[in-house]
DNA sequence: AATACATGGACAAATACTTGACATGAGATC
DNA sequence: GATCTCATGTCAAGTATTTGTCCATGTATT
């Protein structure tokens, strides 16, 4: 990225766009100049206001500065520093209280409650209570507990009560739709670090079961990840590019539902090879360990559930790079 | 930013289908290269201009920058990477602070903006900034405005990018991905009137687009209805049973891709059964108007667009029950 | 022949500028 | 308390500039 050497004082933009980014009328904004001289935006040969960044920097403060209260002429002389002294004065807002962390012995307890309300919304095919519950079991628990103590469950209680014949398949349908655009809110909303490495999570092509996916790409945002979920059914070049793109130092990919599919085979080394040995391979689903012969071959990690992804995951944040380049390495050339 | 290397500077393309890709009428370009030298297409000895793929990048550049309220003269003389900068430092409008009702024929210039951002964000596959624009996106337009003036062609240039090769699928697949998810969350999260109607939404088994059935979710919230979105791809069965147990006033359907699938037209004819006749049943999608005659004969309303369908939602919601009942009812007794 | 393109000119819509006036509300004054 | 005054945001009228569009005419391509 340019250290945006561009945003030099040199006058750049018509009033318009200034009006539009400082949220004040063009009107106004001459207003403030004719009468007050509060800005001093440069003028083309015909007369037109050209203004410079710092110009609508500080159109900005006296905007918030005539906000609380003050006369523009009162201020409209002031230095740029001296308006932001007078908005730092302002009080603030009162902050907002934090739940209290839930004492571990009750979690279990909060935790089955809320499944089964979940359950219940999902009988009766209310998709607002059910968003709503899981909106209220993510402020109550952690990213891991809420993923392996109440989506996990709940998705799997859903999938026995299809089964039975207790529940129709809509309302499976409509319960993993809930939580599979719950899970899709869910991880990007971390605050991950920039240093975090990267990982790429989706499904292979054909594979378009996406839960296992999102709760990994859940799982790895909680683990301090910069995850960027592709969504489901990608072809081996697609998901390449995404990976290259974004410098991934992992792909997450999960496999559920056909244990042998020969095209999935092809494209898992395919995927191998467009990566390159120095992206890391993470597998895991429901089917995967009918695939662990390619696994093995193209130098992937296979993941049994969730809780072994995150302990993977947490392990090579800690670890060094060199490392696995050597693994992976390794594997390869034994591969040739 | 073309992750196709074969982007190659050589000209080749003649004024209209440079036209056609960018946009811009074949008049306009010319004036812009005449009057302020904005591209310096190649010449065959006959006059005619010829243009690189990277003159095409640059006029869609020039028109995304135009678009934010420069003008061409000031950006004509910038290089390709000053002009992405520009769009890049393109702010969210600083309008939160003032529940402004953004002047009418200001909501454009900020929807491009918007849609501009979501772009960028799409090409970088920045699925965090891509949801947070979205979610400022929603807080500034109404809904109507965010679906009409924002998502819609946001994804109809995402998908001509595609088309013309300057985004990659996985580009698509990631913005629609983020779109679906955004639009899960917005269907819900209304607040109708415990009398409104109520309207169950879905796609017919096999076909697996839901982009056109949540937004046509979200629109039905936005007039008022009580909505259910039951996710893509349901059999006539599953159909039926949800509407039933929501006692749905009606069913939406979108039907995007095959334009001819017999077993589509059974499922109709069998959902149609499977109702009875007081449920109205209301199709939309780009491929329905090729089952234009099974629709009719079930009684169906077909809806071109957006726009329709919330005509026909808010004449449905303020008619009475009665009256379509009798449409319906007539309609099947010509039928038998 | 029909279509697509080039050129230069003309025109109209959009955007901006200036000046001046008006409405409103907060203080100040009587 | 009524009135006056001033500060300030808004608007209108008239003009100028910029910019998108259209047209007439001629040439090239299919």
């Amino acid at each position: 990225m340019s250290i945006t050497p561009p945003s030099s004082s040199e006058p750049r933009h018509p009033i318009g766009v200034v009006a539009r980014r400082t949220g004040l009328k063009p009107d106004l904004i001459r207003a403030w100049e004719r009468r007050y001289g509060a800005v001093a935006p440069g003028r083309t040969e015909t007369r037109r206001r050209f203004y410079s960044d710092e110009d609508i920097e500080r159109l900005l403060l006296l905007r918030r500065v005539v906000n609380t209260g003050r006369g523009i002429s009162q201020v409209a002389g002031l230095s740029n520093p001296e308006l932001a002294a007078l908005i730092e004065a302002e009080p603030a807002p009162a902050a907002y209280a934090q739940p209290s962390p839930a004492a571990p012995e009750e979690v279990d307890q909060v935790a089955e409650a809320c499944l089964n309300r979940c359950l219940s919304a999902a009988q009766r095919l209310d998709v607002g209570e059910m968003e709503l519950e899981l909106d209220r079991a993510s402020v109550l628990f952690s990213r891991t507990h809420l993923i392996e103590r109440v989506l996990v469950p709940l998705m799997r209680r859903i999938g026995e009560l299809w089964h039975q014949g207790a529940l129709r398949p809509i309302h499976e349908h409509m319960a993993s739709s809930v939580v599979r655009s719950f899970l899709g809110g869910m991880s990007g909303a971390g605050h991950p670090e920039l240093s975090a490495p990267h990982l790429v999570v989706t499904t292979p092509a054909r594979q378009r079961h996406e839960l296992g996916a999102l709760l990994a790409a859940a799982t790895a945002a909680g683990e301090g990840w910069q995850v960027t979920y592709l969504g489901p059914d990608l072809p081996p070049e697609e998901i390449a590019a995404a990976a290259l793109q974004k410098r991934a130092r992992a792909v997450g990919l999960s496999i559920t539902y056909p244990p042998d599919d020969p095209m999935l085979v092809d494209d898992l080394r395919r995927l191998r090879r467009l990566l390159g040995p120095h992206t890391l391979l993470l597998v895991g689903g429901r089917a995967c360990s009918a695939y662990s012969a390619v696994l093995q071959e193209i130098g992937a990690l296979r993941l049994e559930d969730l809780a072994a992804l995150r302990r993977e995951l947490h392990e090579l944040r800690t670890r060094t790079p060199g490392n696995f380049d050597n693994i992976v390495d390794n594997i390869l050339t034994d591969d040739r």
